[in-house]
DNA sequence: CTTGACCTTCACACCGGCGTCAAGCTGCAC
DNA sequence: GTGCAGCTTGACGCCGGTGTGAAGGTCAAG
């Protein structure tokens, strides 16, 4: 809690590799609590190297900020019991929307294929049809 | 090509079950051809409907306007070699984007597995700290 | 004439994480 | 004083297919 373990924006997005933007924006959205110096410079303290780190994970996992707003608490110290049984859901939540994005796009990779495949199919029509064009001429 | 033969947006609409909106929208991406009445009316032939299937079926895989507008006059009758030849690239680097994608759910899926794991860990050894917590109050 | 269904073009809104520019303040170094 | 690095808030842009609404023209039926 000593004031020398704050740091300001900059120095953060330096440690962290994420630019201010992103880390203005995770304040914005509330993953991310910032002290304020008497002339407005946003402090972070030593900790928040980790908090940003955890947002990368689940920004990474294809969770949005609101759910990750929900979730962060619970994956912090501290007794998180009942954040952690509110926002289990999420996961679940995620885990089944991106087994069902999966699903989709293979779909699609499927349909794209048999598309493929028709197309194949009456390009080689085609070129039968040229041929004998061409012979007959 | 009987003047009989066409109709008019609403009706295409209402053949394909797509909205006048997004059918005006084909057509400013250059996906769909329609001739005008002497007010301006759209004037639609009978395999714009065909035509619109495919437009659907081939937004369905993800590709975009653009790639469809080279992919089309593939699909539909015709002399279509050279255009089938140029537009075949673009489904191959639909099929290759596809599956990055799906790998890439795929990795964010197992992420967030093993997030919930190391959660349900840790919540385990929370329990565990309250009960003992409980005990010796 | 009016109503009403159908058509036209133009254009804003959405979603979401972030790039990027603008205009202005702080504070240290020269 | 001057310069410059770093900070602040605010706001627009992107991507892309589509919803939605405004403002107005067409035409047949009453």
């Amino acid at each position: 809690m000593e004031e020398r373990d704050r740091m300001r924006i900059g120095e953060l997005a330096r440690r962290t590799g994420v630019s201010t933007r992103s880390l203005r924006y995770y304040e914005q959205r509330g993953l991310l609590r910032a002290h304020r110096d008497t002339n407005g410079y946003r402090a972070y303290d030593a900790e928040c190297v980790e908090t940003v780190g955890r947002i990368r994970e689940l920004l990474a996992t294809g969770l949005g900020t609101d759910d990750i707003r929900e979730l962060l608490p619970c994956s912090q110290g501290g007794p998180a019991l009942m954040p952690c049984a509110l926002s289990w859901g999420a996961i679940e939540r995620q885990k089944a929307q991106l087994d069902a994005e999966i699903a989709e796009l293979e779909r699609r990779r499927t349909a794209l294929g048999t598309y493929a495949q028709i197309m194949r199919e009456r390009r080689t029509q085609d070129e039968a049809l040229a041929a004998r064009a061409l012979r007959s001429a």
